[in-house]
DNA sequence: GGTTTTCACGTTACG
DNA sequence: CGTGAAAACC
């Protein structure tokens, strides 16, 4: 019935073609590290349309926006103009859309703005002063993320005070119930209301469920081990009737369980499907051989796993460098050495080669050594645009011409550039309205009022001010019915005095801000031939919700890329070097005390080691300074999973010859379960101030061992420090 | 109301 | 050590 198959699916192997052409019902596809996921989605929905779906009738989802652009383009690539049809993006974009045009049936104004991070700290901090609990105590930022969490599982506040009600729990509760009403009050919606609402509409409304199911015949969602509660129901949900959900995920690269990704989601879809269909891609097309069984070997030990033994057919190619550095910026420098002797004697380019890390404070000796080595790089991450102050300020003044209303943005940008409205003032105009029972903005026409008569709790400095401020507002507001938005951000930037005061500042970055002003009038003259009213609402929405991350990959320049291991999941090198491979960098000492997120950190070594295409390089130090003292620091247990016979000596150029790098150390480091334990349970000890003792037991500390030791008489049981204790074997127990 | 000083704190980050 | 936010100062 398939036979009309284009060429490009011929070189597919058969687990992919399975993948490509099982069409009807559920589809699980578990895809290994460089199976060709993303071209096995790609000639699927190509396929679709071959035997007859319109490209919109399918849905992708990623959970990227760059992955959806990389989808785009390669769709473009295979079917041409048609792709363009294809509705492929975020899930929060998904449900914005739907929202936006839906929404109302749940109560959702259809005005609703989108609150990102900052203001839902803001909403936190501001939830927190009326239900009167101590910031002090209790951090906004855990609170936020309980709120958080409870929300992609699509629990309300009630809900989360009765199912664990612990005290934080209770606590978090009560500002979650408050953090809702502001979010209410000001037309916001979060994150993850974006999603949960999402699913309560499709839940409640059989109409607008069977409108979405018609709508998109087939559902495809990408990186489903990332997928939440929400995300998940949102799938079921479109999916109800007809059932064609194909998900595409692979276990081991979960990283992101604690941003509330649900690895049981993969389990539940299988309970929820029956009759779903599991596919392997199994074979790897990326790296060689040697880096592949590393891989697999580090990925092995993690207990909670389905065991999915990869292949290839690469060559065994290079063996894996691992080396020690003394230091860290050794390290740094033995990296950036290794990556010039690689461009010299190899035939690399910059652009091939990646430096990847746990995390961003080891991007600071790897920045300083290539400013030395005068090598270009790029470091990803750090602050996203659309995170910038100069560009949430314009967002922020954008947003209130929009809607005046939005009492968050006003917050924001009231007194910025700085025009002697302080705090002090702004919470008088705001105490001040709700006694009166109207919004700040309408507030503040009264007081531009001249006739009016109403009392004020304002002097006459501060009633200037804030009229000023209201009709610089006002102006601004008619220019928006006359102006394209690129020519509204011009006369933001000037009426308010924005420009003015960067030019004058002597802050180092002012032109880089004002670059990055001029970045986003470039991107607001897509809607040229618009007047701004109109296109505002998409402009903002759009720049809530696709920040892009700056223009990567486009330009053939030259870099180094410096990445957290997080980050550069999806994507592959030819040569990779993995810095920091250290107990408590990888796995992070935040990780240590639980077995499940010490599975998570193995799965993020393996997500690294499995970038690499023909060379892969795994470096620590022996000494690393962190909050500014430096302190030893002992190889990742990472490392000793992978056997001795894949591991290379390195030849890796040295800093210095003093400081030559010994990889004797690292091959002779203990293996599995050779770790060279000082004592072991039942031994007995003596301490010089404790006395005699039997050891508990003894486990392993970055640099260290810690001992459980059970003291005769009524010390009790100690955990001591090897280093430190100076316990001493009794001589009952020698020789036995 | 704005500026400087002190203090606490420190993983990863998609939309 | 470096940063960001609160507290103390002008």
């Amino acid at each position: 019935m398939t036979e009309a198959i284009f060429d490009s699916t011929r070189a597919l192997n058969p687990a992919q073609l399975e993948a490509v052409q099982h069409i009807e019902g559920p589809l699980l596809i578990v895809a290994g590290p460089g199976s060709g996921k993303t071209r096995v989605i790609t000639h699927r929905i190509a396929h679709l349309n071959q035997i007859g779906v319109y490209p919109s009738q399918i849905a992708a989802v990623t959970f990227t926006n760059r992955a959806a652009r990389e989808m785009r383009n390669r769709l473009e690539r295979l079917m041409g103009e048609k792709s363009k049809y294809l509705k492929a993006g975020t899930f929060h974009s998904f449900s914005a859309m739907i929202l936006r045009r839906d929404g109302e049936a749940i109560g959702i104004p259809q005005d609703f703005v989108i609150m990102d991070d900052d203001d839902q700290l803001n909403l936190i901090k501001q939830s927190m002063e009326i239900t009167q609990i101590d910031p002090k105590r209790f951090q906004p930022r855990a609170i936020l993320s309980t709120i958080s969490s409870s929300k992609s599982k699509l629990l309300g506040p009630e809900a989360l005070s009765n199912a664990a009600s612990g005290y934080f729990e209770e606590i978090v509760s009560r500002v979650y119930t408050e953090y809702q009403k502001l979010l209410m009050q000001n037309h916001g919606l979060d994150f993850d209301d974006l999603l949960s609402r999402t699913v309560e509409l499709l839940k409640n409304s059989d109409e607008i469920r069977d409108k979405y199911q018609q709508r998109y015949q087939y559902l495809m969602v990408d990186e489903f081990q990332d997928t939440n509660t929400a995300q998940y129901q949102i799938s079921r949900e479109i999916t109800k009737s007809h059932r064609n959900l194909a998900v595409v995920g692979d276990p081991d690269q979960s990283i992101y369980s604690w941003r509330n990704a649900d690895i049981t989601n993969i389990l539940s879809f299988q309970k929820d499907y029956p009759e779903t269909k599991i596919i392997h891609l199994s074979q790897n097309y990326r790296s060689t051989g040697n880096i592949l069984e590393a891989a697999k070997n580090v990925i092995r030990p993690n207990q909670k796993r389905i065991d999915h033994e990869l292949f290839t057919d690469n060559p065994d190619g290079e063996l894996v460098f691992i080396t020690e550095a003394y230091t860290e910026e050794e390290e740094a420098t033995g990296a950036l050495t290794e990556v010039q002797r690689l461009i010299e004697e190899e035939g690399f380019n910059l652009r091939d080669c990646v430096i990847t890390y746990r995390v961003n404070a080891q991007s600071r000796a790897l920045e300083e050594a290539c400013i030395r080595y005068g090598i270009p790089y790029k470091l990803v991450g750090g602050v996203r645009f659309y995170q910038r102050k100069e560009i949430k300020d314009l967002l922020a003044y954008l947003r209130l011409l929009q809607d005046p209303y939005d009492e968050i943005s006003l917050e924001r940008i009231i007194n910025v550039p700085s025009r002697a409205i302080g705090k002090r003032t702004f919470d008088e105009l705001i105490s001040w309205s709700r006694n009166l029972e109207i919004p700040p903005y309408t507030a503040l026409q009264l007081i531009n009022d001249q006739s009016s008569t109403l009392q004020m709790p304002f002097n006459n400095r501060q009633q200037k001010q804030l009229c000023e401020f209201i009709t610089l507002l006002n102006n601004l507001k008619d220019l928006a019915n006359e102006l394209e938005l690129a020519e509204l951000i011009d006369a933001v930037m000037d009426q308010t005095g924005y420009k003015k005061n960067l030019l004058q500042s002597d802050e180092p970055d002012a032109e880089d801000r004002l670059d990055n002003i001029r970045e986003i009038r470039g991107l607001a003259t897509d809607f040229n031939g618009l007047v701004s009213k109109e296109s505002l609402p998409s402009f903002i929405e759009n720049a809530t919700l696709v920040s892009e991350q700056d223009s990567l990959e486009e330009n053939e320049q030259q870099y180094l890329t410096l990445i957290t291991l997080h980050q550069i999941k999806g994507l592959e090198y030819p040569v990779v070097f993995m810095i920091g491979m250290e107990e408590g960098l990888i796995p992070h000492a935040r990780s240590m005390d639980d077995p499940d997120q010490i599975e998570e950190e193995r799965r993020l070594a393996y997500v690294g080691i499995t970038r690499a295409q023909s060379r892969l390089y795994l470096l620590r130090s022996i000494r690393r300074r962190m909050y500014g003292m430096t302190s030893p620091a002992i190889g990742s247990r990472f490392l000793r999973d992978i056997p001795l016979q894949l591991i290379q000596t390195p030849r890796m150029a040295r800093s210095s010859k003093a400081h030559a790098i010994k990889i004797e150390n690292v091959v002779e480091m203990p293996r599995n379960e050779e770790i060279a334990y000082p004592f072991k349970a039942g031994d007995k000890v003596s301490h010089a101030s404790f006395g005699e003792g039997i050891v508990v037991n003894c486990s392993e500390r970055p640099g260290d061992f810690e001992i459980t030791v059970a003291f005769v008489g009524n010390v009790g049981i100690k955990r001591l420090l090897n280093s430190y204790a100076k316990l001493v074997k009794s001589a009952a127990n020698d020789g036995t």
